[in-house]
RNA sequence: GGAGAGUUGCCGGAGCGGUUGAACGGGACGGUCUCGAAAACCGUUGUCCCUUUACGGGGACCCAGGGUUCGAAUCCCUGACUCUCCGCCA
């Protein structure tokens, strides 16, 4: 969330950010709640002061074994007076931290403002187009021709977006994701986790997810809990409500999860094959920083994620997110786009962005400077990469004239591993 | 699922309903001592909110939420979590 402080004194910016990002929070709305609740803060703290120091006296008189009930009659009211103010208290907090959550982040100033995709800007193009003597294939058919797929049953024992992997195309994914965590590990320093893939509400809140996409997330109604549409709401959770030392920070984590989406309003759209799933597998980068590197560290981690590609040998490009295109809780994003030869498009396999202090606020992480201030930490996360379009990229870029396809150089240790 | 025990500050661990934001110990940090270090000794060691130019002042917080009371870390209720035993089970 954005410090209250801030968005009193900064509200107009705060409101352009608002549109820019096709939000939807009142501003106006939530400063005169705050100042309400400020009020009613200073009446329960008078009311309080009060109470505390006649309670004192009481305390003293019968100590002394003098008469208190002159004292103790005048206080009688009081307590209730105060629990009055209490319950009004708590129910206008409930509202003011109601607003206080649809509010987005405030976009980095260089963001380029747009309503939509076609604002971004591309910052760089890796490699070219694979060139092919005959006319690729589009990945469905690669996969149906070489057994690596079966959409058909994972609509039958789910729905559909549910794939079911199978013999060599479920290899194929698991030495995917591991390639990449391994890559991760030795190559950029991050450190593996294996996370909960069901979390509660209050770690939905905390990475942005809640309130505004409870529409888009798998609920256990029954227990009150989500299925992870990322790793980055389990991994970046784990330091919530925490103090951290200086010394421990950066700390990078890794993780491969599923991820599960319901994809609402999304029907119709990239339907095909593995372009859009309701269940696919991500590895993910989470990196807890001091606010003064964080963009550094954005700069970091897109590399970390483009050397994955590099590694599979593909064609992609990198392109900022304008406002209109960045998520509630970002401040600042790229994303890596692979070339698909099939399809003849490229497709977004990975995000990262740079949250600053939005997420900390809210899940209420902090690190303690070298000064001994406390202080919020900046999170940020990028996806190194989800697999199911790398897995289009990968067949549609390493397919044969004949309908087969070769396992990429990188892949075999991990595809032709030996017990 | 059944029965029981617990949840206090960085950690361990006290805490009769009334100057207890919290004894005591450990750790960490600063200082004295030392050529340096250890030991010893002295000191420091909370988060958040409101107010103040500042010094300061006020409030909240001992798992969470309610209740009893003039007053709750301390009593009562509910919930969460942890641990032990039983049952079930990968």
């Amino acid at each position: 969330m954005i410090d209250i402080r801030f968005i009193r004194e900064n509200a107009d910016l705060v409101k352009a950010a608002i549109t820019n990002k096709n939000e939807k929070a009142d501003i106006d709305e939530l400063l005169m709640i705050d100042d309400k609740r400020r009020k009613l803060q200073f009446e329960f703290d008078n009311k309080k002061a009060l109470q505390n120091q006649v309670s004192g006296q009481i305390a003293a008189h019968k100590k002394n074994k003098e008469d208190a009930t002159a004292l103790i009659a005048q206080m009688s009211g009081v307590a209730d007076e105060i629990k009055v103010i209490n319950s009004e208290l708590t129910a206008i907090n409930n509202e003011f931290e109601a607003i206080l959550l649809t509010v987005p982040n405030v976009p980095f100033e260089s963001v380029p403002i747009g309503r939509d995709e076609a604002s971004n800007k591309e910052i760089r193009v890796h490699g070219t187009p694979p060139a092919f003597d005959f006319e690729p294939k589009e990945h469905i058919e690669i996969a149906t021709t070489n057994d690596l797929l079966d959409m058909a049953r994972g609509a039958k024992i789910t729905g559909s977006g549910f794939p079911v992997y199978t013999r060599q195309g479920a290899k194929l994914e698991r030495a995917v994701i591991n390639f990449m965590l391994e890559y991760h590990l030795q190559k950029h320093g991050y450190e593996e986790l294996g996370t909960p893939f069901i979390v509660n509400r209050k770690a939905m809140t905390g990475t942005g997810q809640l309130p505004k996409l409870e529409n888009d997330m798998y609920l256990c109604t029954e227990d009150d809990l989500f299925l992870i549409p990322t790793a980055e709401v389990p991994v970046t959770n784990m330091h919530m409500d925490e103090i951290l030392p200086l010394a421990q920070l950066p700390i990078k984590y890794v993780a491969y999860t599923p991820c599960f989406r319901r994809e609402a309003g999304s029907y119709g759209k990239d339907t095909k094959g593995l372009q859009r799933l309701h269940q696919f597998n991500k590895v993910e980068m989470v990196r807890f920083v001091e606010p003064e590197v964080s963009y550094a560290a954005l700069e970091e981690m897109l590399i970390d994620a483009e050397e994955i590609l590099q590694a599979f040998g593909l064609h992609y490009r990198v392109v900022e997110l304008c406002t209109g295109d960045l998520s509630f809780a970002a401040a600042k994003t790229y994303d890596i786009e692979v070339w698909a030869p099939g399809a003849k498009r490229y497709l977004e396999v990975s995000s990262v962005s740079n949250f600053v202090d939005f997420q900390a606020r809210r899940a209420n992480i902090r690190y303690r400077d070298s000064e001994g201030k406390v202080r919020f930490v900046h999170t940020l996360n990028g996806s190194g990469v989800a697999t199911p379009r790398l897995v289009i990229a990968i067949l549609e870029t390493y397919q044969n004239a004949d309908g087969s396809f070769r396992v990429p150089q990188v892949l075999r240790p991990w595809f032709d591993l030996k017990v």
